[in-house]
DNA sequence: GTCTATAGTCGGATAGAC
DNA sequence: GTCTATCCGACTATAGAC
């Protein structure tokens, strides 16, 4: 008997090895440090595949790039559905807002927590610090909806203007503490002495980011109904 | 007659200036990103010039990581000091801590806002990202000393244990705030729209992180002596 | 569509003149 | 010490067999 017809297409296959693959190579090792070779070699498919479905290097790159936003939007969209229902009128008590700010926040830290994840936040970071054109790609797609949603929520239970320059920059501080614990990882290992960043670890940093967060939210209201 | 002797010798400003360059290139673009040839270039220097001096290209490297770990020591030293004079007995009253706390902070604001300091910290942070040697000699020689000081400062103002891990993951979150105006600087411009990160930005920023750095010091405290 | 072989380019390091 | 010329290796992309 033949085998069963594959789900995927030998070529789908191939393509998703090798985005796989970039995306941990890339991750690890940055756009100019990674090698088609290794990429190849790693996916387990042939060095001219990549040329092939996806026109150069440069255009694997950003298939990885669209492969994260996606990535990104399905683990975001769920959360992204209830603070949407929450932000559409009427208005309603601060609470439930503060409540969906925590929801946001422990997903983030999980998600950057993960070890699935870290390839992918690794592409990010280096992304802002030079940007391409897959950096307009991930901000465009999901960064950018879930700033303007943290904003919104922030807005909301404070009493600040959502539109206003000031509540921006706190939210972006807000967030800069749980990105802070991927992207100077290395600094959290080496000062803590953890060997990793394990389900334990991220309890104790969820822990003390929510109430960070609290704080900051209760500090921000309180200065806004002064 | 002839000219004056130069203070510094040829050999000595061509390394000087390969180490500036190499710094702007490696900062913009990444270890792999940057060439030989174009930092030879833009130091106006001859390319065997970067074997001959520092062996390598990753000698090169090595050389911009002392440089960086020096310079970091160089802005921060006064801070240290003074921090150092707070730290030792007798206990003082915990407001003088805080108000060391905001000196460092306004400092790393100000030197992480510099833009001098752009392909500084561009290069930490890739290397945070992926750690090389040159990680080990900047965390030794200027960030850990860095970390200490100001989680000794923090327990001195908030009671905490200054060798409790949560304390040392409280503070890493409060200089993830600032941090995040450096590393996701890109975000920040998209957002704001900002077309840059000016003096006035900077008081803008210097201003919200302040008032974070109390709610959360506050906080703390309030947690710890309740 | 997939693979092998190879072309063409570029980057880092070196040899040797001055 | 400094510079030019060049080598060698590595990388990406392509041409063409199957």
């Amino acid at each position: 008997m033949l085998p069963p017809a594959p789900l995927t297409s030998r070529g789908e296959q191939a393509k998703t090895q090798l985005v796989a693959a970039a995306m941990t190579l890339f991750g690890e090792k940055g756009l100019h440090g990674a090698t088609t070779r290794d990429i190849a070699q790693l996916a387990e498919q042939n060095i001219a595949a990549i040329p092939y479905y996806f026109g150069s290097k440069d255009g694997l790159y950003l298939a990885v790039a669209h492969y994260i936003a996606d990535y990104m939007l399905r683990a975001l969209g769920p959360v992204f559905a209830n603070i949407d229902g929450l932000l559409a009128p009427p208005v309603l008590e601060p609470e439930r807002y503060r409540q969906s700010i925590h929801r946001i926040f422990i997903k983030l830290a999980e998600l950057l927590s993960q070890s699935e994840t870290l390839h992918l936040s690794q592409i990010i970071s280096r992304e802002q610090l030079s940007p391409t054109a897959a950096h307009a790609i991930i901000h465009q797609k999901a960064i950018a909806p879930m700033h303007r949603r943290i904003v919104k929520l922030v807005a909301g239970y404070t009493g600040c203007d959502p539109n206003a320059t000031e509540t921006l920059i706190h939210t972006h501080a807000m967030l800069g503490e749980v990105l802070s614990f991927r992207i100077a990882r290395e600094t959290v290992l080496l000062q803590t002495g953890w060997s990793s960043i394990g389900p334990e670890q991220i309890t104790v940093i969820q822990q003390v980011l929510l109430q960070h967060i609290d704080w900051l939210l209760n500090g921000m209201r309180a200065a806004n109904t002064r």
